[in-house]
DNA sequence: ATCCGCGTTGACGGGTTCTTGACGGCCGGG
DNA sequence: CCCGGCCGTCAAGAACCCGTCAACGCGGAT
């Protein structure tokens, strides 16, 4: 879940921001000026910040070095001044975007999902590994674990084994694994399933003839069982 | 230097932003509607993309799906519009700032500055030297070093090597490496991978017909593997 | 003008993967 | 009891992909 650290004076505001952030599923951590804000950050770890200018004991400025000073975390400013020198000044201390007051709920949270998808996407991983008993799914390195050592998969295989593994648990039908992964074209060739789930069993099951993970559902698809 | 690609197709906004960027040592782009858009930012590589979203020919946020299927360049968004929707959709496609016309030079300079700080950090962090048991990669520094000499690389076998390197363990799709070594033109062109591959192998692999780091995954795409 | 480095393109051999057919086991219904 | 679906297994030829070598053209440097 996405941590957000709402940094303001104004209750009202950070009354709103709490609320509609909430809505959306994200967590939301508050402080009311620039030292506990600093606090905050440390202890709460947020993966983006959004910070009010007009504090009452420190200068905005000083609350985006601190945190600059050990942290790149995404830092979106606000501020009820529109002067363009007061932008540069936060933009170049460190800030990542600056919206003035009032603003538009819409637009606000339009720029934290582009500030966390910048600083996830870059970062990179999301944690997409799934383990099993017996073998071990990385979905972002296309890779598949067993016992420590890198089994080998075709790209028709792989492209059953991701299917079901991001369908984890659930019922995949027949018609649906070879739409995605042949095409529209062979929703009917179940025999392909036949030969490619034997295939995966005997890369990956430790006992093929009786799987404990690719599960045969007789007479509609197949699932993946973590 | 730092590299801009200008899109508007109002010539006096083109023409402003070319000086004021010049004069500040940018080096600068430019086109008039999102078809050439494409194309210079595929040849011309900017790090940063300054882009207008009322174009003659496409819809703005047509372009930034088109760049955002092969790059992560930031990209600053100018619009007429201040309607928030438009904001959240452009945003939401994949901008990373939207700056309402008529703008602040100051301001636009700022949040370029912004923009630019941010991708080079988050990507220059991390380790930018990888090691492996017969070669060295310098990612800062754009060179590899094997048994304490430099190897020389050309311009391509750097791209692709760099490309790889910084996905280490990750298989890259042949795809996304045409795409982001010789531009989205070139997605099907695998036989330039297998050739560019071989060169790198014989440079850099102790038994280059048995590589051991710069591996093949039939079908799919390579992977390296520190 | 000539040479050299580099990117591009074609041809070919070898290996892997996909497709397809055949066969047998299991199960429920006629 | 027999039969028709459905599934798993095996095997073989076709299709595809990869690595390698070599030739060509272009541009910059000598």
């Amino acid at each position: 879940m996405t941590k957000v650290l709402v940094v303001d004076d104004e209750p009202q505001i950070v009354r709103a921001l709490r609320i509609n952030l909430a809505a959306r599923g994200y967590q939301v951590l508050t402080a009311h000026d620039g030292a506990a804000a600093l606090k905050a950050a440390a202890e709460g770890r947020p993966d983006v910040v959004v910070l009010d200018l007009g504090l009452p004991d420190v200068d905005g400025t000083e609350v985006i070095a601190g945190l600059r000073g050990w942290t790149t975390v995404p830092i979106i400013v606000l501020s009820a001044r529109t002067d363009s020198a007061d932008k540069v000044e936060a933009l170049d201390a460190g800030a990542d975007d600056y919206v003035t007051k009032p603003f538009g709920m819409d637009e606000l949270l339009a720029r934290l999902r582009a500030a966390v998808r910048r600083s996830t996407t870059s970062a990179g991983d999301g944690e997409p590994v799934v383990k099993t008993a017996s073998f071990t799914v990385d979905l972002a390195a296309k890779k598949v674990l067993r016992d420590d050592t890198e089994v080998h998969l075709t790209p028709t295989e792989w492209g059953i084994l991701e299917v079901l593994v991001r369908n984890s648990g659930r019922l995949v039908a027949q018609k649906q694994l070879l739409k995605e992964v042949w095409g529209p074209a062979y929703a009917t060739e179940t025999h392909y399933l036949r030969v490619y789930l034997a295939q995966l069993r005997r890369k990956l099951e430790p006992e093929p003839s009786r799987p404990r993970h690719l599960i045969t559902e007789p007479g509609m698809g197949y699932r993946f069982e973590p």
